[in-house]
DNA sequence: TCACCGGTAGAAAGCGCTTGCTACGACGTC
DNA sequence: GACGTCGTAGCAAGCGCTTTCTACCGGTGA
């Protein structure tokens, strides 16, 4: 039924193996010869069986992406960049990866288990991208997970997501977001503005983004002296969704009504941070400030347009898919980190009096 | 090095052919016995070489989603929901299916390049997201892609995208959007709101989504007695996001400047209109209308919020995913239509005078 | 002219798993 | 007490490919 190896090198009138050669593309093989098994392949239409390729060669073609959330912006960019980066990789004709990204929905669980099934395929190599989960437990469980991935030959980069504690070993290269400069670099912004009582809307509060962001923030805060117990009273914890932003924000602004600037988690999250003060009757920045980060395509179009830190996802990805294919070298150490930048646009301005 | 099955059989003190047949749980083994089996496997942290047994039993656990831009929520959504789907569906532990999700760009060739990867790893099913490219050529290769998948086992699932010319016999399922319908309900909405000088930014023109939602634009307004010539001169083509309607938008109020109404291909699209008239200094919804298209989470925080067609990608996602795994079975005559609800908002309201 | 060599092609041994078929107790039945 | 029968486990033959090793051929330098 299916064509397989057999049935070019018949037609082809050389032996199985001729074939295997001409494929890969790693042997002498006469040009002639190439070319009479070119043709076969074309005229079956043969498509390599990968599997059995996979097997015979202990190696295979497939390189797993994960991310939290594939409906979020951050993540696609990153994954979308990464994936094309890989295409243009390899010069060899046949040498195409297939680059696929895999949803954990923010879940250590099926994070455990789509490495466990890019395992159980043998990829090439996983990029795992955005924050992590802090949790003891899963760390370990991950770290060990990445040792076993690595000692089978896969590749394992990090991208936007700082070194796993435990498996430096695992890891081929980690590209890390300095959220904590970033962060800190924000709320300067708004302090240099005058702003003194501004609040933040948190992501998730075991996730490392979540914590190093907040720890800019406060690194801010505490060095222009507004520091102290006050600060935990004006930082709300959420998720990185609109919704979230909305509802913590209307908490934010129960607990200190007074607040002059609100400082989100990342854009989205001050999307609804925007909409809950808008509700409220407050005009932006008028009365009241906001600032997001991750700069995504959609903070230029929100009005005001958003105030936020950029970070340079589509090189990331992009650095990322070519640290997991191969095709460039690891940054001394294996760990680079990437800045971002503050770009201050309409959302933010002086305080009202 | 590795662990294998044969390791886990010595340590199990049963032969291999028994720890295939516990591990994929569709033989009778003693309870004894697999208990045995179980515990070898955990303590020799066994995990199945994917490509080996996908070669043995000529079949995998890979599912393939093809989407045209990851970074694009539109497809986000549905891609997450089927993967999610699938990640419910099969009760037997082993059973996890690896969904992953290939980034086509949009591009006919990458899309045919994934489908051969896919091909080539003996993909369990594959699932088609968004509007396919109207090209003879391209829907003639991919027609013929898809029946070779099909004969090799591949479940075959369009998502949003209407059924493939000549591929009848090989699609498992498709599930299409009325963009058609949507596109006239939308358009009927401004006329009875008094519009009759109504623009159109339209998407890429080779699209089947593009070419459908135009259509029922167009049939609403021939329908108004709206029709003719002048269509085409208010209705200007670009890319499926928001610089193009930005730029787009542009170019139609150089054309009439006495537009009352824009219909965007979508969402994004319509943002990138909505920008593009505040820059001329227009009003929305007092100076001028505007309507999007899917329902995207952003568009209800647009300012103003965004009139549009809801699409319902979730539930179309999830049901892709579950059509793939073949927890659900195929709607009678292998296609369903999927409607769209209109949701009017804040961005349209009755021309000015 | 002959031994040797670079360049190509083939033979065959797996890679690690699945599965049809066989084997073998332990029962139940006539 | 002999013989089906049922429930379990093992044997062994591949699945389709890669790759090592071997073989062959025409040309070259001695």
């Amino acid at each position: 039924m299916t064509v397989t190896l057999a049935d070019v090198a018949a037609r082809a009138r050389v032996s199985p193996a001729t074939v295997s050669r001409v494929l890969n593309g790693n042997y002498p093989v006469a040009a002639a010869t190439r070319e009479r098994v070119l043709r076969a392949v074309d005229e079956l239409d043969y498509v390599l069986n990968g599997p059995a390729s996979a097997l015979a060669a202990a190696t295979s073609d497939l390189v797993g992406i994960l991310v939290n959330d594939i409906a979020d912006p951050f993540f696609g960019i990153m994954a979308g960049a990464a994936q094309h980066a890989m295409g243009e990789g390899s010069g060899r004709a046949g040498g195409e990866k297939l680059a696929v990204v895999c949803n954990t929905g923010g879940s250590p669980e099926r994070e455990l288990t789509y490495l466990t099934l890019l395992q159980r395929q043998r990829a090439a190599a996983v990029v795992l991208t955005g924050g992590a989960v802090e949790d003891a437990v899963h760390t370990a469980a991950t770290a060990a997970k990445l040792a076993r991935l690595a000692d089978a030959g896969t590749r394992v980069v990090l991208c936007g997501r700082p070194p796993v504690p435990g498996a430096g070993e695992a890891i081929t290269a980690a590209l890390t977001f300095d959220n904590r400069g970033g962060g800190r670099r924000l709320t300067e912004h708004l302090l240099t503005l005058g702003h003194r009582r501004i609040g933040y809307v948190a992501g998730p509060a075991e996730r490392t983004t979540t914590r190093h962001r907040l720890e800019g923030h406060r690194a801010a805060m505490e060095a222009a002296g507004l520091g102290g117990a006050g600060l935990d009273r004006l930082t709300v914890h959420g998720r990185y969704d609109r919704r979230s932003g909305y509802d913590a924000t209307l908490e934010l602004l129960r607990r200190a009504p007074d607040l002059t600037a609100v400082v989100a988690a990342n854009d989205t999250v001050a999307l609804g941070a925007c909409a809950a003060l808008r509700d409220r009757g407050l005009r932006i920045p008028d009365d009241i400030s906001v600032a997001g980060f991750d700069d995504l395509p959609f903070s230029v179009d929100a009005v005001p347009a958003l105030t936020t830190v950029r970070l340079p996802l589509h090189e990331a990805g992009a650095r990322a898919g070519r640290l997991a294919t191969g095709t460039e070298a690891p940054p001394p150490g294996g760990v680079a980190t990437i800045g971002g930048d503050l770009v201050v646009r309409a959302s933010t301005g002086r305080p009202a009096a």
